[in-house]
DNA sequence: CTGTTAGCGCTTTCAT
DNA sequence: ATGAAAGCGCTAACAG
């Protein structure tokens, strides 16, 4: 069989013998049509295997879409992933539908793909951004478009802005392992260019402050941006004069490389540091990792509701909504310091 | 600041008193355009923020779109996740771009968000079906759009599909714990209606007839569609007269349960089977489970493949892809069974 | 080099 | 209850 062009509305109308308006209204159940000649025109659809074109709908009835784009950093994520789905979930009974694209942290694509959602004009835009400037994205360029900025504010934007309330996280974190005796915790982070990693690190320092610990900035060790450097940065963190006697491990990613050093640790006979990781992650329990934990899904959640909120009233000024944290006690966070050690003085 | 509506060609030709034709061919960089004009035109366009309206161009331009449209089953899973990456990665070199929506494993959904995609013209589209019938993916509705299935194939529907090597997969684990000793071998599988577990199972009781064991039927558990749910089917299996000495765990949830289920047992002091899960996952390294792994991300760039292959030549017969397994041997797929138990006869 | 005239496939007016 | 004509924002084909 030979693929045929797409039939046009004005096929189905012509083998339907009415008007282009008609078969119109028919597809679209407006009122007003007689029973006999609806039934010809769905009759002629069917038969025809018609499908409206909904690019040509959305350019007559205006030129905007039902669509919310999201710009994620990374597809493969779950993290992201778990956004995706809380926006997914909070617009399915409303009249949007998400479409994602994936930005791979890479700003320029990230940009390519922003401009290409706004240039299909999406009812909003949700984007993940990576580190780089956002001054590109003013007014001129989304130009009425709803803007939501996830997980990380935007250099150079004044947008809704949805976050994880980092510096409430880590104070849980140090509070609780300072009220177990710890007084030199260690810091493991994420590359200082990403803004949640400095986030975290400043709310360290202060945090430790507020217990009368004003060096700690000497165990911090910043700039691991992959399991395996984080497993480095562990060891060396570990081996230094007076090291740690527990560590905070900044994302998910860390922690698993901070599970692999203590691991190998343990196995050499060493003893091992109390741990607290900054995100949740699957087997966390199995593992007995203490951690912050927070719903990814209501970051998402969240955006949905800011994106819907200013498609219906423009003029808002820009939200900021943050989404808290929690401590999850599993064990390896409830390790005392040595008796001898980080003991209150 | 008041949104205006968003400027058009027009209006760009308009202000920099030019006509409409003149002022597209600029802003497509199309030849034959004085520089002078080129300059006006540009600062026009710079001006007023223009941003040309795609779905117009693609209307104008025949039709369709430069769109890749993927509907995965869930947003949120690693495994579709991958697969999107894989897409995106191989689609990046193109001119088309993948845009994700998720189905959320609702066949009714499923079917929504494709005729949604179809109806916005994407130039191919990749499902991830869920396990209802496809029938309606018939060529009247994708009328010529390219189709690739992923993970599983559709049901009524004869497109270009992309599956993992699953019988080859489970044989590989079947022949390891058979090598090793193992005669009483468990499997715990997902949900019967969902493909993948119907071959894994069927693949699993051919392997193991192969090694001359004919009731491997008696220590199947069906239907563990969640960790939590394998958890207790483990405990179960474990719990039988002649229990198994290995199991098979035919997904990472699977196999997560599982491990739950082992780690309560060897904390009660009981002794544990073997264990073999499909699918790799995060942490089972440091976890020593032994898997059946393979690239989900392959899967992905071979979907773009037969996509873009079919956009160019839409006559292709159906195309069949398999990606292929490989074991990872960690420890936990190698204890060989008690002395007195499963030894050869 | 530049502009005019038709459409793309559909939804609006506004008639009838 | 039905239809004709205009137009959404843009490109294509053909003039000049």
């Amino acid at each position: 069989m030979a693929i045929h062009r797409r039939p046009t509305l004005a096929a189905v109308a012509e083998a339907a013998g009415v008007s282009l308006k008609t078969a119109s209204r028919v597809l679209n159940d407006e009122p007003h049509v007689a029973l006999a000649t609806q039934e010809k025109v769905r009759a002629a659809a069917v038969a025809l295997g018609f499908r409206r074109n909904a690019m040509a709908v959305d350019l007559a009835r205006g030129g905007t879409t039902p669509l919310v784009g999201f710009v994620t950093a990374d597809v493969a994520n779950r993290f992201y992933a778990s956004i995706a789905g809380g926006m997914e979930r909070a617009l399915r009974d409303s009249a949007y539908q998400l479409i994602t694209a994936s930005s791979d942290e890479d700003p320029a694509r990230e940009r390519q793909l922003t401009e290409a959602l706004l240039d299909r004009r999406v009812a909003a835009l949700v984007i993940a951004p990576t580190d780089a400037d956002h001054g590109y994205l003013g007014r001129e360029l989304t130009s009425g478009t709803p803007l939501v900025l996830v997980d990380r504010p935007a250099a150079g934007v004044d947008a809704d802005t949805v976050v994880i309330d980092n510096a409430g996280g880590v104070r849980q974190a140090v509070d609780h392992l300072v009220a177990d005796g710890h007084r030199r915790v260690g810091l493991v982070g994420d590359d200082p260019r990403v803004w949640t990693a400095r986030e975290r690190h400043l709310a360290f320092v202060r945090a430790m402050a507020d217990h009368g610990i004003a060096d700690a900035e000497r165990l911090v060790r910043d700039g691991a941006h992959d399991a395996a450097t984080a497993q480095r940065s562990v060891t060396d963190l570990l081996d230094v004069p007076e090291p740690p006697t527990a560590l905070l491990t900044m994302n998910n990613r860390i922690t698993v490389g901070a599970l692999h050093a203590l691991h190998e640790r343990r196995a050499a006979g060493r003893t091992v540091p109390a741990l607290v990781g900054f995100d949740d992650f699957e087997l966390a329990d199995l593992l007995g990792v203490t951690v912050v934990a927070y719903d990814a899904a209501e970051i998402g959640h969240q955006a949905a509701l800011l994106a819907l909120g200013r498609t219906a009233d423009p003029t808002l000024p820009a939200r900021w909504r943050t989404v808290g944290t929690r401590l999850v006690v599993r064990g390896s966070g409830e390790r005392p310091p040595p008796v001898d050690d980080g003991g209150p003085a």
